[in-house]
DNA sequence: CGGCAACGTCTTGCATACAAGTTGCCGATG
DNA sequence: CATCGGCAACTTGTATGCAAGACGTTGCCG
């Protein structure tokens, strides 16, 4: 794909091509077609992408200080491996941020409208999704809803980078139909006493719910790596 | 100074001209020598670091990010004026993430060793830094040392990402000798509370500690824009 | 005198050229 | 056969060239 086959889109301004070279890269790390380890270059990146090395590079930066890839000096970059250290840590971060906000939405005089996370998970079983993706899809979309419902726009920025962070791993939680049935039930739960504002009913069954995950999470990434090891 | 006549330093590699120009950029904006809302181009930019526009690009897209500069199209860059909304909202993130962390230092079975921290702050009044930048960078460096001793480094980049963020309005807090006394009272409190692990003393008086910050941050920012104007 | 349109300058976004340094292969040698 | 040295191909870091668009200015027309 040579970059002079580049069809260039002449209505409206495709935003830039950095973004767009960054938004790719991303997504072909979650979709694991850019695996954990692998190494690549710049050049390379950019034959694939069809562009230059200039806004290729200005993506793989950002990536960096977003903490996905990493550079070697004048020797290529490489997807970051794992570190269950720091999955951790960003699990427990999410439990912090989460239970702030929960203690938040209970206290408020005037409660946010959270019609859309009624409707989504105070349903029967019959309405229930049952595909893995679109079910993590859904949880990181709630878990970040009560953050963003506190009204706290840096929080919610902050706790969305987070959830990126731990994307690649967080759908591991979602191959059992087990946990898929937990998951719905749990938010459930934990909806219901936010609605009611109860706090200490709420925070007790999100910290619960997160740790949960992250243990899930923590035995399956082991599971697959022992298992991709032989 | 033109770009022919930088001095290449060629002992030891002098790190990235990328981060170089980073960290400059940044510490210009912390010193009030580029204002909030202040104009410039790449290429002055380029000119005053002896640098070409690449390096300069490279640093300005990670001061976007960091949310420091922004970028008009094809019409210069520029400062990111002061957002009140948003200082209010980074002000409760540092309450949220350092309330958390002092409620798991109380928690800890092995306390971590904080003895840099009772040096600097358990001390009779003749030991104190009077110095209100210096007392600044110090406040700085106290509420940082909490999170950062929970042992969650992610927690403490994050922290850290905050505190950069209202550096800038921070300082204000510290011109005031009355303020300066309340600092190292409080914080003298706090760090005996955390010491005796008595989390119900340590976190009201740290959520009261940040919150006064806050107020007073505020009403002088207020203030001076107010002045500013006339 | 006011409005408007065309033009020139300046800006960023992207591509390309060049410099400095790393890696790995390949051959020579003990 | 193992090891060491050197060279060549690559890679990133930096500088520069080029294009498209934004903004101000200026001159013309109503």
């Amino acid at each position: 794909m040579p970059l002079s086959t580049r069809t260039k889109s002449k209505a409206a301004r495709p935003a830039n091509l950095t973004d767009q070279i960054y938004e790719r890269l991303k997504q072909e790390i979650f979709d694991f077609r850019l695996l954990p380890g692998d190494r690549f270059t710049e050049s390379e990146v950019a034959w694939r992408m069809c562009a230059s090395r200039t806004p290729v590079r200005e993506a793989l930066t950002r990536l960096r200080r977003d903490g996905f890839v990493e550079v070697l000096f004048r020797s290529g970059w490489k997807v970051k491996p794992f570190d269950f250290g720091q999955l951790g840590q960003f699990y427990d971060v999410r439990i912090v941020l989460e239970l702030a906000a929960v203690e938040r939405l209970c206290a408020m005089e005037q409660p946010p409208d959270l019609t859309d996370l009624k409707e989504q998970w105070l349903v029967p079983a019959s309405g229930r999704e049952t595909d893995g993706p679109a079910v993590c899809a859904l949880d990181e979309q709630f878990h970040h809803r009560l953050v963003e419902a506190t009204g706290n726009a840096e929080m919610a920025r902050i706790h969305h980078e987070v959830s990126e962070r731990i994307r690649v791993v967080r759908r591991l939680d979602f191959t059992k139909s087990r946990r898929i049935e937990a998951t719905y039930n749990e938010h459930a739960q934990i909806l219901r006493a936010v609605l009611r504002r109860r706090r200490d009913d709420a925070r007790p069954l999100l910290r619960a719910h997160i740790e949960a995950s992250k243990s899930e999470v923590m035995k399956i990434t082991v599971h697959m790596l022992e298992e991709a090891r032989r």
